[in-house]
DNA sequence: ATTAGGG
DNA sequence: CCCTAAT
């Protein structure tokens, strides 16, 4: 699999923003949310922290868990008859879930450079990892130059190049910078910030590379024009000088019309060192602000929001992105914290990668790249991309995996992703950037501005293989939702003080793992194919569930964006979703949505109770129309029966029940046998 | 935090 | 799936 070359050579530009691969939801509802889509899963999301140079400080608040085992105490009672009537089996499975090997970061952590080493022996693995690298070195580029940062599509010189050529088509986007010696001055500028972030930050995937050449060698170095791209001759670590970056992130300016831009005028001085985004906290309470968030947008931000949401000297006018993060830096790193929160993740934690974090300070913004841009806007928006972050990444093993095997199903693994290619998007206040044309200034992308809350997503691209083995939801669940445990953890810096909570690692990711059920999509690659649009930019990795030692990996793709306001990626109910759905509600009924989710998708973390008690709804109204009427996966005739058998037997009962308020006492007459 | 429904 | 109101 390592070997595999990219089937579309490299043509996989950025994601056409024009051209958002939706799902395919038969409803076609919903059209004005569905660019959102489109960037899910596999996302290696990049946060840019409004001001850098702030790293030390990780001071933040941890959110407070209290509240949320007070809840659980309550309701403890009321969960026991639930599990008074689970099923045996359940029960066993439970058990081994619980026994199950974790494979914590910890234990992994060696693979990082196993793979990195790899990497650098094998050419074809490097060209996969191509795409990561560059981006991040990309953001030391930026840094470093103190400028513009301008890149050519990988695909545009991607073609003939071999697979290594590849990577250099991808990698050898190059940053605008032109040359080495404006590089290297650009690096003596400000060597004490390209160190850190070196040695420091860039850790996620350096460590999966090579950190050691990363840091010795100036970004520069293989820096080349931005209209043309450096000759992929630079293999191994060469590569890893180049800087990469994509249609987002690339904008020729095109004009500046912005007169309103007054508050770019200043160039920041370097503000806010101390400031740090934070991510953790409720995602409840993320979802909220996301929805509020969402609903601003949509408003038009600018003319809804409240005056201190917006750019302090800038108009309002016409910039729906001209939220200043200076003035929202409180929010921002609520809404941010919320994102990782490491127990209720359900959501966001499947994001397929998330942190990069990054710091820009805005000291001199220039909106364009030095072909296009001049006089008045010759500020250059300084981004510091910290670190990027694999994407989480599921692992099955069998206890007697040797170390050996693991290490290599991780690399595997990783390239796997990487392989997939990789899109840039960028979001500002959470707000996906779609114009390629607009400049930095126009999106409100400014020097003098505190970029806090700027985001990049590393999209995967193009379709993964299908693995070579698929799992059935049955198979997955044999396996223990503990014995997956995200990979991406190689952030040295920590971001995410409070996510350690009760992991007993060191480390302790960001966000949750997720549950087998979240491979359920790997195992039905078709549906997801037909139905989501995310379907193809999800990387997914041979799996074998096997016993036979082998390994198997999937890589987590995230489903939904980690970023606000962003909506779920539709992950259809598969077949045996919906049975065991079926079965937990004959036996619980319906109107007990927590308790059907505890006990038939309590690892599902994708799953809540209210999509469970959507799905039901759909399945009712399925079950309700003719054969033909029905789309998706259809769903054997034989469940459809028994959801409405259980429909109208706790429909009639319900009230019944609750009137009598003794709930459970009485289980259902149509429990399957 | 859950439940119930409308969208 | 999302969003909300009502618990």
């Amino acid at each position: 699999m390592v070997m595999r070359k990219r089937p579309d050579g490299g043509s996989r530009g950025r994601r056409a923003a024009t051209t958002p691969r939706v799902p395919n939801s038969a409803r076609g509802k919903r059209t004005t949310r569905k660019k959102k889509d489109d960037m899910c899963a596999f996302d290696l999301l990049a946060t840019v922290a409004g001001t850098l140079l702030a790293d030390q400080d990780n001071s933040d608040n941890v959110p407070n868990t209290s509240g949320a085992a007070k809840s659980k105490n309550k309701k403890a009672v009321k969960e026991e008859h639930d599990d008074e009537i689970l099923p045996l089996k359940d029960m066993v499975m439970a058990k081994d879930r619980r026994s199950g090997c974790v494979v914590s970061s910890g234990g992994i952590c060696g693979i990082p450079r196993q793979a990195n080493n790899r990497l650098a022996e094998n050419s074809l693995t490097i060209n996969e990892a191509g795409p990561m690298l560059e981006s991040l070195t990309v953001k030391s580029n930026m840094l470093a130059r103190d400028s513009f940062v301008s890149c050519t599509r990988p695909s545009e010189t991607s073609r003939d190049l071999g697979i290594i050529p590849e990577f250099g088509a991808h990698g050898t986007l190059l940053h605008g910078s032109s040359s080495l010696a404006e590089a290297e001055q650009m690096h003596q500028a400000e060597p004490k910030v390209v160190r850190k972030q070196a040695d420091g930050h860039a850790v996620g995937l350096h460590g999966l590379v090579d950190s050691a050449d990363l840091d010795a060698r100036p970004p520069a170095l293989v820096s080349s024009d931005s209209s043309s791209c450096v000759p992929p001759c630079n293999h191994d670590k060469e590569h890893q000088t180049t800087s990469f970056c994509r249609g987002e992130v690339q904008y020729a300016a095109d004009r500046d019309d912005d007169e309103n831009s007054s508050g770019c005028t200043h160039p920041s001085t370097t503000e806010d060192k101390s400031y740090k985004p934070q991510y953790l906290g409720n995602h409840r309470i993320r979802k909220l602000l996301a929805s509020k968030v969402r609903k601003t947008a949509r408003n038009k931000i600018c003319a809804g929001i409240p005056s201190r949401k917006i750019c302090g000297g800038r108009s309002s006018k016409g910039s729906k992105l001209n939220l200043c993060s200076k003035k929202i830096p409180a929010t921002r790193q609520k809404v941010q914290r919320t994102i990782f929160k490491k127990k209720k993740l359900p959501h966001h934690a499947t994001s397929f990668a998330k942190d990069m974090l990054t710091e820009a300070s805005g000291t001199s913004c220039r909106t364009e790249g030095r072909n296009k841009s001049r006089a008045s806007d010759d500020y250059h928006v300084k981004l510091r991309i910290k670190s990027f972050n694999i994407p989480e990444l599921f692992i099955n093993v069998p206890e007697n995996a040797t170390i050996g095997s693991l290490k290599r199903t991780v690399m595997d693994a990783v390239n796997n992703i990487i392989q997939g290619g990789l899109r840039v998007g960028v979001l500002l206040q959470g707000k996906d950037i779609q114009d390629d044309n607009k400049t930095l200034r126009q999106a409100g992308i400014c020097h003098d501005k505190k970029l806090n809350n700027i985001d990049f997503t590393l999209e995967c691209e193009g379709g993964q293989d299908s693995p070579s083995g698929v799992v059935t939801p049955e198979q997955m669940d044999l396996l223990s939702a503990d014995v997956v445990e995200p990979l991406a953890r190689l952030k040295r810096e920590e971001p995410f003080p409070e996510t350690g909570g009760d992991d007993n690692q060191q480390h302790i990711p960001p966000y949750r793992s997720r549950s087998l059920s979240d491979l359920y999509s790997v195992a039905h690659p078709v549906e997801m194919a037909s139905q989501d649009t995310s379907a193809s930019s999800q990387a997914i990795v041979p799996f074998a569930p096997s016993d036979d030692g082998a390994l198997a990996i999937v890589p987590h793709c995230n489903p939904r964006r980690s970023e606000t306001g962003q909506r779920r990626t539709r992950m259809p109910f598969t077949v045996d979703e919906v049975a065991m759905l079926v079965e937990a509600v004959e036996l619980i009924g319906t109107g007990r949505w927590r308790a059907v989710k505890m006990h038939a998708f309590e690892h599902a973390e994708h799953r809540t109770y209210v999509d469970l008690k959507d799905k039901w709804k759909t399945l009712v109204h399925t079950a309700n129309i003719s054969p033909q009427e029905r789309r998706g996966v259809p769903v054997p005739q034989e469940l459809l029966d028994r959801v409405l058998a259980a429909q109208a037997y706790w429909s009639q009962h319900q009230t019944k029940l609750r009137d009598k308020t003794r709930g459970k006492a009485s289980l259902p007459a149509i429990c399957p046998a």
